[in-house]
RNA sequence: CGGAGCGUAGCGCAGUCCGGUUAGCGCGCAUGGUUCGGGACCAUGAGGCCGGAGGUUCAAAUCCUCUCGCUCCGACCA
C-alpha cells in the first residue's frame, strides 16, 4: 500500500472531542470517525488492527475445539420473549419494527440466538460438550458512549457459547477457556491482562471472571490484594471484603467506597493489603447454567434415557475494546507503537526527498522486494518533508520502519528502526541484489512476531 | 435519566454579552516557486445557507421560542 493512496487524514491537533490517549491517537492517525453517538467507522489501518486480532483469536477459539458460526444481528423478539429478557432487560435493547408490526431487537447478546441455533442439533448427550462462537456486531443502546471505542453502542464483537453435560465438565472447559484467554490477550500485545473475578449481572449464572487492562482511564473498579492473588471487580467484591468502620454506604459515590476498601482486610489471605484500581474490561467469561437452556426448551437425551437441559458457559470479547486498550497501554507523545501481531502493517518504508532519482529508485525497488516476500508494507512515496513522513509514521506505528534518503544511498544503505526504537541500525544496500536486505527484515519480524506464535497446533 | 457545556470551512478556534459593509484567524487542501533527517518558507487560490425550524427587526452567526446533534460529570452497564 502506497500511503498516498491510504484513506484518512493525519494530523497534529488534538480533536476537542477526544479525552483520553487512544481516542485522541485514533482519530488523528486516520483510524477512526465518528458517525454518531457511539457509533463510529473505521479506515483501514483501524479495520487491519481489528483483523489481525480477530485471526488470533480465531487460532485460539479453534484450538480449545470451537466452531464458528454467524447469528444474526437482528432478531425476532419472539425469541427474546421466550428468555424473558425480551421484558427484563431495559432500554439497552433496541426494539422496534418490521413492516410487518412484528417486534424485533437488534443482538446486544446472542444467547437466545445460539440456543436457538443449536437446540435441534444436539439432542443425545454424545454430542456433548461442544462450543460455538461468532465475531459479529452487537450493539447496546447505551445510555452513555465515550472514549472513542472504549465505549460504544455498536461494536464488533467475539463471543462463544459452550454446552456441557455435567457442571465439572463446564468448570474444566471454563478454565481452558480461561487460558486461552491468556493467550489471546497476550499475542494481541496486553500480557499484563488480568482476570478478576465478578458479577454475572443480566447474564445469570453464578461463577464469572473479567479480564482486565489495570488502566487509570478504565470504568471498572478492581479490589486487589497485594499480597496474595485476590482480585476482584469492586461490584462483585462489595460483598465480601468487609470494610472499615466509617466508610460511606454503598448507596454514595462509588469512588468513594473503592477508596475506603483500601488497606481493608483481604478476603482470600486475611492481610490488610487491599488497593483499589482502575480497569478496562477486554473479556468476559460466565458459567451459565441452564438459565437459556431451561427457558428455552433445549433438551438432550442422557445415557439413561433422561432428557436433561444442557449447562451453558459464555465468553465474550471486544475487538475495537482490545484494540483501543493495546493502544491505550503502548504508545508514546507521538503515537501508538502496535506490537507486530497487530500492527496495520509490518514495515512502513519511507523516502525522503523521493524527487532524488537514487531514492526513488531504491524505494521502488525495496518496495517491490517486501511485496514480493509477502511482508506487509505501507510505502511513503510523498514529496513531503522528513517531519511530516516521520510524525505521520509514528501515528500510524508500525513496529519496523525502513528509511531511504539521499545521505542513506551516498553510503549505500537503509537505516532500519523500530518504532519502540530499540532498534537503529542501517542495512547494506545493493540495487544489483536486494535479497539480504529483505531477508533482514524479514528475520526481524520473526523475531518480533515471536512472542505472538501459537504455541501449539491443532 | 439528572447536572454542565458546545454546534461558525476537513480540524482547532475568534466573533454572540452590546444586532449593522463582503463572517475572520491558525492548521490542513490546491497551484507555482524556494527548501529538505522530526509536523519548513513565500506567493496565489478554493472551500461557509454560522446545526435545523419558526419568530422579533429596516437589518440576525448575534435577541426570543422550539427542535436536532455532540462532549463531559454522575446514574446506568455482559
Amino acid at each position: 500500500m502506497k500511503i498516498s493512496q491510504l484513506l484518512g487524514l493525519r494530523f497534529k491537533e488534538t480533536p476537542a472531542d477526544c479525552q483520553i490517549t487512544s481516542h485522541a491517537l485514533m482519530v488523528r492517525g486516520g483510524y477512526i470517525k465518528n458517525v454518531g453517538s457511539g457509533i463510529i467507522s473505521l479506515y483501514a489501518p483501524a479495520k487491519r488492527i481489528m483483523q489481525k486480532i480477530e485471526a488470533i483469536i480465531r487460532d485460539e477459539m479453534n484450538r480449545i475445539g470451537g466452531q464458528e458460526v454467524m447469528l444474526p444481528v437482528v432478531m425476532p423478539a419472539a425469541l427474546w420473549k421466550e428468555s424473558g429478557r425480551f421484558d427484563s432487560v431495559g432500554s439497552e435493547l433496541l426494539r422496534f419494527k418490521d413492516r410487518g408490526g412484528n417486534d424485533m431487537v437488534l443482538g446486544m447478546t446472542h444467547e437466545e440466538a445460539v440456543v436457538h441455533l443449536v437446540r435441534g442439533a444436539a439432542p443425545s448427550y454424545s454430542h456433548y460438550p461442544f462450543m460455538v462462537y461468532q465475531i459479529q456486531t452487537k450493539f447496546r443502546d447505551e445510555p452513555r458512549a465515550r472514549a472513542g471505542l472504549i465505549r460504544v453502542r455498536e461494536f464488533t464483537m467475539k463471543d462463544a457459547y459452550s454446552f456441557h453435560t455435567s457442571q465439572e465438565d463446564l468448570e474444566e472447559y471454563y478454565e481452558e477457556c480461561h487460558k486461552a484467554y491468556e493467550r489471546i490477550f497476550a499475542r494481541a500485545g496486553l500480557p499484563e491482562a488480568v482476570s478478576v473475578k465478578s458479577d454475572s449481572g443480566m447474564m445469570g449464572g453464578k461463577v464469572a471472571h473479567e479480564f482486565m487492562l489495570l488502566n487509570d482511564v478504565g470504568e471498572d473498579t478492581i479490589i486487589i490484594c497485594a499480597s496474595c492473588d485476590f482480585r476482584s471487580n469492586m461490584e462483585a467484591a462489595e460483598n465480601i471484603v468487609e470494610k472499615p468502620a466509617g466508610s460511606p454506604d454503598e448507596a454514595s459515590d462509588r469512588h468513594a467506597v473503592a477508596k475506603a476498601l483500601e488497606g481493608a482486610a483481604c478476603p482470600a489471605c486475611g492481610k490488610k493489603a487491599i488497593t483499589a484500581k482502575n480497569g478496562i474490561e477486554i473479556g468476559n467469561i460466565f458459567q451459565l447454567g441452564t438459565k437459556y437452556s431451561e427457558a428455552m426448551g433445549m433438551q438432550y437425551t442422557d445415557k439413561d434415557d433422561n432428557l436433561q437441559y444442557p449447562i451453558m458457559g459464555c465468553y465474550g470479547i471486544g475487538v475495537g475494546r482490545l484494540a483501543a486498550s493495546v493502544c491505550e497501554a503502548r504508545h508514546d507523545k507521538f503515537g501508538p507503537i502496535w506490537p507486530m501481531s497487530i500492527a496495520p502493517w509490518q514495515v512502513h518504508l519511507c523516502a525522503l526527498m523521493s524527487d532524488t532519482p537514487e531514492v526513488s529508485e531504491a524505494a521502488a525497488k525495496i518496495y517491490g522486494g517486501l511485496l514480493k516476500a509477502g511482508v506487509e508494507v505501507i510505502f511513503d512515496d510523498r514529496a513531503v518533508s522528513a517531519g511530516v513522513m516521520f510524525s505521520d509514521a509514528d501515528l500510524l506505528g508500525c513496529p519496523l520502519r525502513l528509511i531511504v534518503s539521499p545521505k542513506t544511498c551516498q553510503r549505500n544503505a537503509v537505516e532500519f528502526v523500530s518504532r519502540d526504537k530499540t532498534l537503529k541500525i542501517d542495512l547494506p544496500l545493493d540495487l544489483g541484489n536486494i535479497d539480504g536486505l529483505i531477508s533482514a527484515v524479514n528475520q526481524q519480524i520473526v523475531k518480533q512476531m515471536e512472542f505472538s506464535l501459537p504455541v501449539l497446533r491443532l
